[in-house]
DNA sequence: TTATTATATAAGCATATAATTATATGCGCA
DNA sequence: TGCGCATATAATTATATGCTTATATAATAA
């Protein structure tokens, strides 16, 4: 296979990985600050399995990085991804979902730690 | 629904349909000039039905127009979508399909009307 | 060590998607 | 009108995807 038909290749893995409107907003938040699994559980109303499995995905493709501090796992994107061209091309057209964090912060359950 | 998440909505759903790496490399051929059905069915080595289903899922999402000319009928990209800037931004980044084309007219398959 | 919390993985199910095969529609021409 | 070509649609099948439930792993705290 040829450079350029790889990259139509690898462009398409992406954008499926994208058009998903649960990992596209996830996306999008760890973007702009690192989240930790039971804070996306949070966020998304959604289950934690669904959450993890989500991630796999995201970070089998490198397009999110994790990060242990001690029992927690953070996530963020993964700024050395080989499209990071096109993925931050596209995330940015998206509304800001740093108003999710407020919420998280105003009802306490805002993980942090150092 | 506020208009951030349907933008979100409506993103997800466009990524989704170019998320298949035979509807990608169309749209970015259509993007440079119209194609007949025929010529497409040709260009991807497939069957009828399965490009006009994709070509329908296109059109039905606005991603592409369609022309009849006589017995064929040509697609080309809508410029006038929504996300119009979103899609261009994507496909310039992909490799050219103008060769495709090329091929086409060596193989004496391009169908040309007024 | 055991218990608890956070996360990952596996298995099963329901739905969605893409391709094929068969058939229908639309247009042009004799 | 009837035939042939181009395209669309319908029905079927195979596969992929996402979610749930249940279980496993890893770290921390008691």
């Amino acid at each position: 296979m040829d450079t350029a038909e790889e990259n139509l290749d690898q462009v398409a893995l992406t954008l499926k990985l994208l058009g998903d409107k649960t990992r596209l907003t996830m996306v999008k938040l760890l973007e702009d600050q690192e989240c930790c699994v039971c804070e996306l559980v949070e966020i998304f109303k959604t289950s934690q399995p669904s959450i993890s499995q989500h991630l796999r995905k995201l970070k089998d493709a490198g397009l999110v990085k994790e990060n242990r501090k001690g029992q927690w796992i953070f996530y963020s994107v993964n700024r050395d991804h080989p499209q990071r061209d096109l993925i931050h091309g596209l995330i940015s057209l998206l509304p800001s979902q740093k108003y999710q964090i407020e919420e998280l912060e105003k009802k306490g359950l805002r993980i942090s730690c150092g």
